[in-house]
DNA sequence: AAGAAGTCCTGGGCGC
DNA sequence: TGCGCCCAGGACTTCT
């Protein structure tokens, strides 16, 4: 599942290949993946521009390109953005292909078909749904442990679904606010307003810890997440609770345990993780 | 207004 | 072995 670092890894393995090259034009297997605009706009404006750099928000990739537009791209669970050659065989679930200058291809495949790819004009961007109501970049100034601490205060969450909600902090997901909660000691089911100052500075610590990590091992894949070539990431060896329920917590040996939260899968260990 | 639940989607794991 | 049920989950919409 695409998070924050395997977003950010996708935009820089990518940006090495594209930066520079132009789309000479675009094929659409699946039209529900284009959000915005018309399939058929979306081809017609993307035609001939050129693409000047990648940027990520949250887990959305920005592809900023001439003509004041940016290709807004979110691979939600199973969306994979890969970079290969023309003749190269088209993967299962490819569902839009992006023609290069250099003769190349950029292909997005999706078995789940949740992605989606918008083009949007700069001016637009700060109020593209999604995007404007985004919370604070983790890895960034923005994100400061006061914040973090003031924000906790007033919420009457648990602080398991406070760090998967995006307006709140962009770019977790499941997999590293679990890792997070685990490094910083911290009970998934724990009432946000709850925690102390001191606990509130260890989940800081703990995020900014886990995502620069997770970016370092080159994202995790769990199942379908590969980079801007097709790499597999490597972080998934260095996952200390996410999908490990019934074995032993590598740091007191308690079998880890798998509880749901809101509808959603919480992996934690009841030795570490006091309620 | 905030929080919870429903929706989309398909491969894989599990039970019988 | 094989069928069918159910689960995974990010963001958006709808409900309470």
């Amino acid at each position: 599942m695409p998070e924050l670092p395997e977003v950010e890894t996708v935009k820089n393995t990518l940006a090495e290949k594209i930066t520079g090259l132009s789309i000479d034009a675009v094929d659409i297997l699946m039209p529900k993946i284009i959000r915005t605009p018309s399939p058929e706009e979306f081809c017609r404006r993307l035609a001939g521009q050129t693409v000047l750099a990648l940027d990520r928000r949250g887990k959305y990739l920005l592809v900023r390109l001439s003509g004041g537009l940016t290709l807004v791209i979110h691979l939600r669970m199973t969306g994979r953005l890969v970079y290969t050659t023309a003749t190269a065989l088209p993967a299962r679930y490819t569902h839009v292909l992006f023609h290069l200058s250099n003769g190349d291809q950029l292909r997005f495949s999706d078995m789940r078909q949740f992605g989606r790819i918008s083009l949007v004009e700069n001016d637009a961007l700060p109020l593209f749904p999604g995007l404007k109501d985004l919370g604070p970049e983790p890895l960034s100034a923005n994100f400061t442990r006061e914040y973090l601490q003031r924000e906790l205060r007033r919420r009457r969450t648990r602080l398991k679904p406070l760090l998967l909600d995006q307006t709140f902090i962009a770019g977790l997901g499941n997999i590293y606010a679990d890792e997070a909660l685990h490094r910083a000691r911290l009970h998934p089911q724990r009432p946000a307003s709850t925690l102390s100052p001191r606990e509130a500075a260890a989940l800081y610590r703990a995020i900014r810890e886990v995502l620069t990590e997770g970016i370092a091992g080159r994202g995790t894949t769990f199942r379908d997440y590969v980079d801007g070539t097709g790499r597999r990431g490597g972080f998934q060896e260095k996952l200390r609770v996410y999908g490990r329920a019934g074995q032993p917590c590598r740091q007191c040996g308690k079998p880890v345990e798998r509880i749901r939260i809101s509808g959603r899968s919480a992996y934690f260990c009841p030795g570490c993780q006091k309620q």
